[in-house]
DNA sequence: ACTAGGATATTT
DNA sequence: AATATCCTAGTA
């Protein structure tokens, strides 16, 4: 289990981008379901207007992002899906990762139950997805990901070194202005599992 | 292959 | 009224 010390005062860029390799797990109703990180986006509270703590601002659903790094922000997403994103640096600071995709490694059986799919490329390649295959819920916002009790939390993969990780604009941002061309999106070159709109994207980071 | 529409919690 | 999405059903 990656501890504590993972999640703390570390940039939210960088973070990002260590996430990709790493193998996010989850037990839930006694099933263990895994895989590995793939695709992830960069979420900064204070300077980002495409965040939903953007300059401080709090809400009932942003309060969580302004928890210590290790914990879950869970909300829901156009009224159905729960995105799952991974809270980082230090209290009130309100940066997150948003993991938006996984290469299926573990539980590959339950995920094609609770998904109603049976293509494997199908269980993880989206945001909503893979909360979904993985069994997570607005119910799991808040949980801290590091404890020896913990029902999500992540596990070491393999390392994926900078020239092997692409990096394009966030998805699905229109009204967020110069915001939503940041390069903050960032995914493992080559691999299948990442989320479907994989137009623009540039070779290392700018 | 591509596109339109529906599902619907939360915020402004 | 808009949104950090996904699925189905329709047309091509």
């Amino acid at each position: 289990m990656i501890p504590y010390s993972f999640y703390v005062n570390q940039d939210i860029l960088d973070i990002s981008k260590k996430l990709l390799g790493k193998r996010l797990h989850s037990k839930i109703g006694g099933v263990e379901t895994a895989g590995i990180i793939v695709e992830t986006e960069a979420y900064r509270g204070s300077d980002d207007k495409a965040c939903h703590a953007y300059g401080g601002n709090r809400s009932p659903r942003s309060l969580s992002m302004y928890k210590e790094g290790g914990h879950a922000y869970v909300y829901i997403c156009y009224g159905i899906h729960p995105l799952f994103n991974i809270v980082t640096s230090s209290k009130g600071k309100a940066e997150v990762v948003l993991i938006r995709a996984l290469q299926p490694v573990k539980g590959i059986e339950e995920m094609k139950l609770r998904r109603n799919q049976h293509k494997e490329i199908n269980l993880c390649n989206g945001p909503g997805k893979l909360t979904q295959a993985l069994g997570i819920t607005k119910l799991h916002n808040e949980a801290i990901l590091y404890n020896s009790t913990a029902e999500i939390w992540l596990e070491e993969g393999m390392n994926i070194p900078n020239d092997d990780i692409l990096t394009g604009p966030r998805v699905g941002l229109s009204t967020a202005q110069e915001c939503m061309n940041w390069p903050w999106r960032f995914r493992i070159k080559g691999n299948k599992f990442t989320s479907k709109p994989n137009t623009v994207y540039y070779e290392g980071y700018p």
